[in-house]
DNA sequence: GTGGCACTATTCACTCTGTGTATAGTGCCA
DNA sequence: TGGCACTATACACAGAGTGAATAGTGCCAC
């Protein structure tokens, strides 16, 4: 449900249809994690079945209903519980590219080759990143610098990954 | 897919059935994805259909079948086409910890709570794979060195994000 | 004045992922 | 001999995600 959330939390600010939730959802949450209409109504749908959020008016204008939806008192507590439960402990131990090199490592492929590879793309994202920094706003910058970290965390994995293959190999 | 593909691997080292495989899974990515039987039986059934492995025996000893599968020379591409692609660059943008501490600013919640929270969870992990890295072998610590790394640049960034909060408010 | 395009608004069908439970035989041990 | 652990698979269901279908409104260019 967590990709879900930041749905209702939107919801909590200002009644509104699918339609408008979405289009704030793009305004704030759209490049960290893009949402299609489709999930948008699943997840209102949902919501209703929970009780997290209710429907309370359905605009019949020749063409599709438009229903309205208000968050109710157990939504919001959903969202309170939502933004301060830590994040589980093993988030980051479920890594693709440790998988990768894993395998790599096991089947006789170049683990070099997979690290090779990794580090081009990641410092090329960060160069990406490194110039929308410029004319960020101070949200949009914590996003960024977010990134950062992680692909600076990687980068410092990828070496020492590297320094380590004869002994792993 | 992306997540079977560690068993298409592992497959290609030995012909198994599904049994088995879960086994071999369990010994060396259990600890850092874990994997129901369920999900083992439905990935080999979706590699049989996209022709990424076939059946090569099926016994049938009073009870369940036992297939055997083995994997395809397509199935072996696909591996080899999975450990060589670099991960997508969005990875770490889509991160839990912003969203919660976004929607935390634009709700009057205590965003300094989130990250006190976190930073208490993080701590936690990290004390606790410290004690674990004593007795791990080379390849288990290049999975606890990369949970590290990143629990690493999550601090880091909560501390900064600390410190920025009235401008952000 | 109309053909096409963009916008508002939602639904549906489908795949994939993941969890839990049911089924069914074998072997062992107390 | 009752129960438990183990081998082995299937099935039903919820959630997540994609893409296409539907349908009316408004506008602009030709």
């Amino acid at each position: 449900m967590s990709a879900a959330l930041p749905l209702l939390a939107l919801l909590e600010q200002e009644p509104a249809h699918g339609y408008t939730l979405k289009q704030r959802y793009d305004d704030r949450f759209a490049r960290t994690r893009p949402l299609a209409f489709g999930q948008v109504y699943a997840a209102l749908s949902r919501f209703e079945k929970r009780g997290w959020a209710e429907v309370t008016e359905v605009e019949v204008v020749d063409g599709p209903e438009r229903r309205r939806y208000r968050i109710t008192p157990d939504g919001v507590e959903t969202v309170s519980a939502w933004v301060y439960a830590p994040q589980q402990p093993t988030e980051f131990a479920m890594s693709n590219l440790y998988a990768r090199v894993s395998v790599a490592l096991s089947s006789g492929r170049s683990a070099i080759d997979v690290l090779d590879r990794q580090r081009v793309q990641h410092l090329g994202r960060m160069r990406e990143l490194t110039g929308l920094r410029k004319d960020a706003d101070p949200t949009e910058l914590l996003a960024i610098t977010y990134e950062l970290a992680h692909l600076d965390a990687d980068l410092r994995w990828i070496e020492e990954a590297g320094n380590r293959l004869e002994e792993l190999a």
